[in-house]
DNA sequence: ATTATATACATTGACAGGCGAGGTATATAG
DNA sequence: CTATATACCTCGCCTGTCAATGTATATAAT
């Protein structure tokens, strides 16, 4: 992909729950998400979204069940708490006021809107 | 300070090279002036600042030399090289780039313009 | 039958950047 | 002579990312 991970680092958390928001999903589904949502510019490696499913859950932003799926493999899907959406608030706010902070330091003169 | 770490992280060495880009300058110089830049709301610590010259240095984006001090610490002078500059408005766009994704992935229907 | 591909989850071990803690040295103010 | 400001530097830990690898189910092609 074309995105150096560093600058996505730190943002993992924050789009696994903007998609959960949406609706309880799964790992696969929400990977392949992403490559769309980006037009395959940027990927979650399936090692670091399940390391961040583990995170999430360990915090209690989110829990999990396995499906009940019948036929093909099975799936886990996930769930956004009460607490998952606060952070979730908390982490949009916190890129607001970062992607200004950087803005200011890497852009120089140059005005960062789109 | 109040920003994540790891929001900035992959951030530093542009936020280096924009400094640099205004003119010559020293670490000391460098880190006060993105505190003030920020009003005291980001920090670039100065053990991530001088490996991140090295690394800088060693990739042939900067070079250095000792300032001619009499008086007072001595300051190690950095200077943007033309490589630097090209990094640096590689790194620019990239920013751009991956603005608008995180803003695509992890705001959901809001915009994220000012 | 067997190979390949897609779906789906999970772990291990290495790597890289950030940074707390510590150290050195010069100069000034109390 | 102690504290504070300026100024540089390094060691070792921590944490998030990810390539590699493994498991299992289902379908399509050879």
């Amino acid at each position: 992909m074309s995105i150096a991970s560093d600058l996505i680092r730190g943002h993992t958390e924050a789009i696994i729950l903007a998609n959960l928001i949406e609706g309880d999903s799964y790992g696969y589904k929400i990977n392949k998400a992403i490559l769309s949502n980006t037009e395959q510019q940027y990927e979650l490696k399936e090692a670091t979204l399940y390391t961040a499913f583990k995170r999430l859950e360990e915090a209690g932003s989110i829990s999990s069940y396995w499906g009940d799926e019948t036929i093909g493999a099975r799936r886990r899907y996930y769930s956004i708490t009460n607490e998952g959406k606060k952070t979730y608030h908390r982490l949009k706010q916190e890129w607001q006021t970062a992607k200004k902070l950087i803005d200011k330091l890497i852009m120089g003169e140059e005005n960062g809107n789109d």
